[in-house]
DNA sequence: CGTGAAACATTAGCGGC
DNA sequence: GCCGCTAATGTTTCACG
């Protein structure tokens, strides 16, 4: 559980494990100069650390029939106000972040410093599709009060490898 | 080559994959209720069509030290407006699209609709490191006009499994 | 689509630096 | 401590029914 410090070697295999996560061990330890036992080493001790956080495929959005994608900034309910909840009691953030995992088209959200409280990223297939979500879903939840819509025009660039070089 | 159909099965196949990546074959085709053969097929069928972009690690940017994320919104020069460039001529857009492939702590830069031209997410250590990001590289840009920033306060969800439901 | 066999990859144990 | 060898086990990937 200790600390285990992250040294050159295993900067080398997350680089590689960025670009290519189903890459054989052995690939990974030739590539490293490394035999395969210390290296597959290497990446359990990373994995259990929580440093790797996981293995995903990526999809292509729009082969899939999501052709658009929005960035929404919402602005909820001020105060350290208190709304009702079906336990009893709960702030606006934490019915408004409870209700965002239930969306299955929002892809991410934060809460963000500014003058609005989050950023939603939203993925869908069409502008019908997100009308109805902005009007049946965000709007209609009862701590959010204002809500602004941006749209991808294009994908300029886009990662999953964090810069750990 | 041809545009082979999405069924049920493949979408199965593809949330399985987008929550875990480095499933064996076999552990699919079990989930599925197939034998590992067609369930590869499949498989390979969807990375070779590109509904599969590819597979990746997932790190976590806090235990590599990288604590800040800015969203930060850019304003270009505007006009169907031309700026020198090594090979006599781009756009402003073709500029900084150019730049932006340069710099590794803009993880993702979407040109978008609305005030600001583009949205870049912006991973870094700190908040020196980001200043430095600013000041250095994107201000300096001579396309760009404007930049406006916003940090993560709090993850409120993050996946990259798109809801192909 | 399923079966089976060859090729390949993973992983634990042990000895050496 | 960390590396590398070996050998057993499990997985992928074909050709073929």
């Amino acid at each position: 559980m200790a600390n285990s410090e992250i040294d050159a070697i295993d900067r080398r295999i997350l680089t590689i494990l960025q670009e290519n996560g189903r890459l054989s061990n052995q690939e990974i330890a030739e590539r490293i100069n490394l035999s395969p036992s210390p290296c597959l080493r290497r990446i359990r001790r990373l994995e259990e650390s929580g440093v790797i956080r996981g293995y995903v495929a990526l999809l292509d959005a729009q082969r899939l029939g999501l052709d658009l994608l929005a960035y929404v900034s919402v602005r909820l309910e001020k105060g350290g106000g208190r709304a009702f909840s079906p336990h009893g009691e709960a702030t606006h953030a934490d019915l408004f972040g409870a209700a965002v995992q239930t969306w299955p088209e929002v892809v991410a959200c934060h809460a963000m410093t500014g003058e609005m409280d989050y950023l939603l990223r939203v993925q869908v297939e069409d502008m019908a599709h997100f009308s109805r979500f902005v009007q049946d879903q965000l709007l209609r939840h009862p701590s959010v009060i204002d809500v602004k819509s941006s749209f991808s025009l294009e994908k300029i660039k886009e990662t999953t490898a964090l810069p750990i070089l």
